[in-house]
DNA sequence: GTGAAAGCGCTAACAT
DNA sequence: ATGTTAGCGCTTTCAC
């Protein structure tokens, strides 16, 4: 059995609470009585038990996070950057996965909130479905969406501005003189779907969608769904001369298809995608897309959810940062040997709102 | 404040042990206190807080785990894996990342620890730096490693036949006609980087490495990596007609690079990764890689992990599972435009081995 | 079948 | 500066 701190109180001969503020330096302790301490704790390996001390604390110092997906490069690079910050703050960080499922969610979001979490990090898998998990949590713990939020405005949220993410995505296809876009997106149950689905129709605007229902489709955010709608949209009679899809996993998906079929990309199709993963500058050609601020959405994610732990009744916060239109080969012949980087175009007028 | 068990106690008219033995469905329970607990605990909305539980339990029904990047995607596929198999056990899983530094990795160890994870999962990022926190930490908790081991063999571990899969990788190449064999690799710090690199020097016998330095190239696991190392090899005057690499990202890197640089693969240069990541197949060309048997790799870490819980004093387990090639458009132009799959060559003669 | 009481490991008041 | 005491929320003997 591990030591408790009785057994180094004992051991250094003073008693518990003196072991308890050496150990948390938190008043003034004789320095040869915190020598002793400190020599008990080595000779008998003592470590604390965080369980012990969050059930009297009242606090666990860990933050929970539940992102929709680890397969889709965007959120671990989300959650890296994330525990990279909570964890100068002297928070720990607990991960899950909700595997795109309300059920899976929600009872992880029930699991963290038992554990006691001082505050809770989540990319709802969807707007209507992960509300009442959602609520339940909020209701007992500091909650924080980011990059998703479910349908209600009432709890924090930072996200990016998918709607003109997509525009100038369009705007874009335009200026290259393409007329027939065609979209490939993922399923309208989420925030991110839904909101970039919206955002394309609107953006069509002259070009009326209902006359070419066939050429907007709607999956998933997966390579697989990519290269599947892909498959419908490049063999028929008369494919679109641009493609604009969901995400960037979609978008490669797409441009693996347009290759098997023998078409050049960015020359008889163009292709675009979302979030500009890592992977985005590697393929063949390279990707256009749209950056979302990874460092700048969980930095502010992170901090309002600092800033609720801190004060949980403070008005909700709701942020929408800017996206970044990066243009390379899979639009744009003159981008296909550039080294890496790809020409970036800032957001033409969108600020960081808050409401 | 939140409810506690003995708000739902007077709430019911019973007492708290009553109510104990209701949710955790114990021993047996008069019906209707039953009910009039489960009544009270809806009416309260009462939650268990865990911490007590763990506390007086001494389980906390938690398996900690740690992987060294989650940015690449071989690991986030293992993670997925491992959560499913344990959320169907009923444990939790608390995922944190080293970042490939063993500092982070033992203070996250040392968390875990702390907390009292009922057990841990680990892919040591280093072969002897991450040796005395895996070792404080297996003092205390049964601990297994996948994928990766530190160098003590005295700890459970499950991992796959890394100089199998590069034998087969050469020979493949061999068989192809190519003589000038490179190699691009991640450091040998990590047991993936050692046993690669190793295996590929044993493999090129006849060849002696000596000959040719400059042949084998090793830093990092990462796809900009692979990027330099190409640029190094492929603007020579003699550049090598085959490379292999440590792991996808680096061929991905690589090929990229090739592609920039106006070589043909496999034509000029035969690329093959190590890995079978999903963006190997959407690679253009697809990707001649080494699968590793994720599935079977989590379930036996998993079940390995629970079995020492069961039994902590039992001996140590070490296996290692076979590989398989996966022949892609990337050596081999008669797959090139494979809809997907690649051609599974088996390894020849390695059985799972247990020591 | 149920309640009373003790205690898991720790820290925060309150003394001194 | 330090020890004593109580209690965080829960489960589990041990009686009845």
């Amino acid at each position: 059995v591990p030591a408790s701190i009785y057994d180094v109180a004992k051991a250094a001969g003073v008693s518990a609470a003196t072991v308890s503020r050496v150990l948390s330096g938190a008043r003034s302790v004789r320095p040869e009585s915190a020598a002793a301490v400190l020599a008990a704790v080595e000779q008998l390996g003592y470590r604390p038990n965080q369980l012990g001390r969050a059930l009297r604390r009242r606090s666990t110092q860990a933050i929970g996070m539940i992102v929709p997906r680890v397969d889709n490069p965007f959120f671990p690079s989300v959650v890296q950057h994330i525990e990279e910050y909570l964890r100068l703050q002297g928070y720990a960080l607990l991960l899950c996965t909700s595997n795109d499922d309300p059920d899976i969610e929600a009872q992880r979001l029930d699991m963290l909130t038992e554990r006691q979490v001082d505050g809770l990090l989540i990319s709802p898998c969807h707007q209507t479905r992960s509300l009442p998990a959602v609520r339940r949590a909020a209701e007992r713990i500091p909650l924080v969406q980011l990059d998703r939020s479910v349908e209600e405005e009432t709890y924090d949220f930072v996200g990016v501005d998918d709607a003109g993410g997509i525009r100038q995505l369009v705007a874009h296809m335009r200026s290259l003189g393409r007329r027939d876009i065609a979209y490939v997106g993922g399923d309208r149950g989420n925030w991110s779907g839904a909101h970039r689905h919206t955002a394309f129709l609107a953006a069509l605007d002259g070009q009326r969608p209902e006359d070419h229902p066939e050429r907007v489709l709607l999956a998933s955010f997966s390579e697989l769904w990519g290269r599947e709608a892909a498959e419908q949209l490049l063999a028929s009679r008369t494919p679109p001369d641009a493609i604009v899809c969901g995400n960037d996993l979609i978008a490669l998906g797409v441009i693996s298809t347009a290759a098997r079929l023998g078409l050049r990309v960015p020359q008889d199709v163009t292709v675009s995608g979302y979030d500009d993963i890592s992977m985005a500058v590697l393929a063949q050609p390279s990707l256009t897309t749209v950056r979302q601020p990874v460092a700048e959405l969980t930095k502010q994610a992170a901090e309002l959810l600092l800033s609720r732990i801190d004060d949980p009744g403070r008005p909700p916060n709701r942020l929408i940062l800017p996206t970044q239109l990066i243009v390379r080969g899979s639009t744009s012949q003159a981008h296909a040997d550039g080294p890496s980087g790809g020409t970036r175009v800032p957001a033409p007028s969108v600020e960081p709102v808050s409401s």
